[in-house]
DNA sequence: AAGTGGTCTAGACCACCGT
DNA sequence: CGGTGGTCTAGACCACTTT
């Protein structure tokens, strides 16, 4: 358990390997090392910080389990990227009766700024009033209507908020806030609560009012923890089911 | 990538860290080794089998992560045991609007068995008409009913089943299977939806008529993989929430 | 003191990838 | 071919638990 940087306090000194695991994950939240980025070799990267091989690969290993890199043997290491398919396989979950996954396709009903409500502040940890960015989108599966969203952005973390023509991105918020934005969605807490539908949820989802909807309340958190997104999801589950694993 | 046993055909042979792996849970899954027995240290699995410590220390880092096992330093390895608090962490993931999660008492409604139906084949891959065993109960969350959970067993795996009249089994399903039947659910998948309560489930729960309520079906898996349970379970989400993380 | 798991190192060999 | 990550070994030392 030798020190890779001085510490203030002698006990409770954290071993090696997890020095190295959070020094390379602080290169990586600061952006130093964008998603798509290489990293140094193991090798390089223990002479560079004094351990062995052994060490530097125990550390990448474990950021390896928590998707922020990508290893492949022969290419190299590289700093995760969202891929739709990641973000889709990973952040959207729905699915049919018989578990299949549709792909689903967007539409932007409404897009505007505004102070943070209640809600928001409370579960962004904002202070209330804070500048939000705000898109309401209507998602259908196999051509139907059957999910709304409401999506809350700290104005600050995202600047100069557009919406691009190209249609993936559209679909896949969390590809393009990465791309645009460098804001890279690592983990979620969502809760889960079932409603009756408002007049205008179900206008908007073409049913009739009084409607039943699961509703999904999800706040997304960055790499450094930092929470970054604040989604609001009413699913119509007459034709789908959210669908998970617990292990 | 030498082999602890012959192998038939010559190319794909995996690691031998994942073979050994493998061999450890076959043992784990057969009942050879109960929960709460200690494993053979890591010298002697390794002199056993004929590889080096560090290759089954590995093996029993990644049964360590699937939880089948507990390490603890200077005591040894242990096969994971369900207790009522791992049970109510991993499974129950209600919780109030501030992420609170309260502690449930259980109330059984009726107890029988049956045929098989259509949904319980289904979510169970079972041939129709397998003889089950099935209970109705309810929960109290801060002493108000607020759940109702209807659940189906294959009789086969549980004979002879009875609820104990001991408390904390009967509110903790999973530490009784896994203690009175040696049935121990480590994953479940599970699906949920928004419904309208039925007249005779909100009369249980004593809501309204017309109430809305998150369904969640669900099937649990044993250490082998073998589905063990179907769970449905009715929630009243006026007061609380399904609660869950995304990583 | 003896035994356990936890950390760290050093080195060998393999499989895969690019040039 | 040289460079990468993947596997496997052997050994040293540490921290914790039990006797």
């Amino acid at each position: 358990m030798t020190m890779l940087l001085p510490e203030e306090s002698r006990p409770a000194a954290q071993p090696l390997y997890l020095q190295v695991e959070a020094l390379l994950m602080g290169r990586i939240a600061e952006g130093l090392w964008p998603p798509g980025t290489p990293l140094p070799s193991e090798v390089e990267i223990g002479r560079d910080l004094g351990v062995s091989q052994g060490t530097v690969r125990k550390a990448l290993q474990a950021l390896e389990r928590r998707r922020l890199i990508e290893r492949r043997q022969g290419r190299g290491t590289f700093v995760a990227e969202h891929t739709s398919e990641r973000a889709l396989f990973h952040f959207f979950r729905v699915a049919d009766p018989w578990g299949r996954k549709p792909v689903p396709t967007s539409r932007l009903l409404r897009m505007g700024t505004g102070p943070a409500n209640n809600d928001e502040a409370r579960r962004l940890h904002l202070p209330l009033e804070t500048p939000m960015m705000r898109l309401l989108r209507l998602r259908l599966l196999e051509g139907r209507p059957c999910i709304l969203e409401q999506i809350s952005l700290p104005a600050a973390l995202f600047p100069h908020f557009t919406l691009p023509l190209d249609r993936e991105l559209t679909d896949e918020m969390y590809v393009l806030y990465q791309r645009r934005h460098g804001v890279t969605v690592m983990r979620a807490e969502e809760e889960l609560r079932a409603i009756a539908a408002d007049a205008w949820i179900a206008e908007a989802l073409a049913g009739a009012a009084g409607q039943v909807l699961l509703e999904i309340d999800r706040v997304a958190f960055d790499v450094s923890g930092q929470r970054v997104e604040r989604r609001l999801t009413w699913l119509d589950t007459t034709d789908w089911r959210y669908r998970l694993e617990l292990e």
